[in-house]
DNA sequence: AATTATTTTTAGATATATCTAAATTTATTT
DNA sequence: AAATAAATTTAGATATATCTAAAAATAATT
């Protein structure tokens, strides 16, 4: 099935949509998602139906199809993988990358998605900690973890930090942390909980046990 | 300026025909490159004047403005980057990448190709042996010589070879030529232009004339 | 120079994706 | 249950990019 990039992008926001919540997803959700005008939901929504891609009885909203879910992770897929490229082999920021991604995901190549997850080592995690498909859709959710419970050579990326908390975000951003970070342990301290850690392959910082308490950090 | 993919192709396309031979490039012309009708190069050409990037009289061609060069390069740019790219790092054969590379040339980062560009170590030239334009549009010409106007004895290096024709680029691959290969003329046959070669100082094999009009040689 | 052929442009249609405004259906209040 | 509010759909427009067929301009030939 070869679907246009805007209906691929509706498609995206009906499968995130109804990943958290309920199945049914309504024409106004979709809307605000997209940025776009409930009357345009209706035209696209009638026309993904027509290609089977969701299920759709007027006025009753909207669920996606098994094969419309297929083609979202694949999507998905493709977003996550070219974020980690950005990320790790053209040094782009955690921040900088979505923009770029939301184009890159369109690309369309038989081959080129799988010879990149190659490239990338198939890694299973974006730099946001959200897990990446595999190719036939399979999603493995990664746990998540406080910083505190890892022991030596534990790694994973920083997926939460407080943010009511501007001493804590001032020091993280100081020694380098930031959401995305890759952070290995280097060695674990039992006398007050406090790690020293790699962060992203290159700077080694001791933290306090209070503050390993208040990272998290998604894990393989 | 923000073209649109439809756009940036024609600008490309107008550039490409303008760069051998004639200045002034036919709406004809442009509709065979793009495979399309007179009727939709009309309408689109009446739109890229209106944006100043080709100069247009009716009924008179059109010729590419400096700020159109300037687009054109770019995209240029990036397409052989990119085509860099899936060589150098995914593997791909130069036979595959030329599709692809029609995609990824258009996405829109500011900051993606000076890093790719980096990652890649500043390449000057293209799988297929085509100079790459610097981030100021410039391009640096190497001497270059068709293959069919060699005679015996005479011997150069393969540097570009048409990147829109996979069915050469598949023959060529499997005789053992590609970019960098030393080519000597062993013999010339006149009755059809068919050229005896040695490719890197082993394999002999012979190449039709219609072939040989199609790779460039660099020769001292 | 007049005729014919070729090239180019215009006119009018089609398809995609969007919008505003109005109509319709469903949900919520009173 | 009737009235009101909210959500959704339809009708009709707009913008992009394309097409065929016809008209107009230019080029080539007699």
């Amino acid at each position: 099935m070869n679907l246009s990039l805007t209906e691929e992008n509706y498609l995206k926001a009906i499968y995130h949509l109804s990943e958290n919540g309920d199945k049914e997803v309504s024409t106004n959700s979709i809307a605000e998602e997209l940025s776009t005008k409930a009357a345009s939901v209706s035209d696209m929504i009638r026309k993904l139906s027509r290609k089977k891609v969701i299920n759709y009885e007027k006025y009753r909203g909207v669920q996606i199809s098994p094969s419309g879910e297929k083609i979202a992770l694949q999507v998905i897929r493709k977003h996550r993988l070219w974020e980690v490229f950005l990320v790790e082999k053209l040094d782009f920021n955690w921040d900088e990358v979505h923009e770029v991604a939301e184009q890159l995901e369109h690309i369309k190549s038989p081959t080129l998605i799988s010879r990149l997850d190659k490239f990338l080592g198939y890694p299973t995690m974006d730099p946001h900690g959200d897990p990446i498909p595999n190719e036939h859709g399979e999603i493995k959710i990664n746990p998540q973890l406080p910083l505190v419970e890892f022991n030596a050579e534990d790694q994973g990326i920083v997926v939460k930090v407080p943010d009511a908390d501007p001493s804590l975000l001032r020091h993280l951003d100081k020694i380098g942390m930031r959401l995305g970070s890759k952070v290995k342990v280097i060695e674990r301290v039992e006398f007050d909980n406090s790690v020293l850690i790699k962060i992203d392959n290159s700077n080694e910082v001791y933290l306090s046990g209070e503050m390993a308490k208040n990272i998290m950090l998604a894990v393989k």
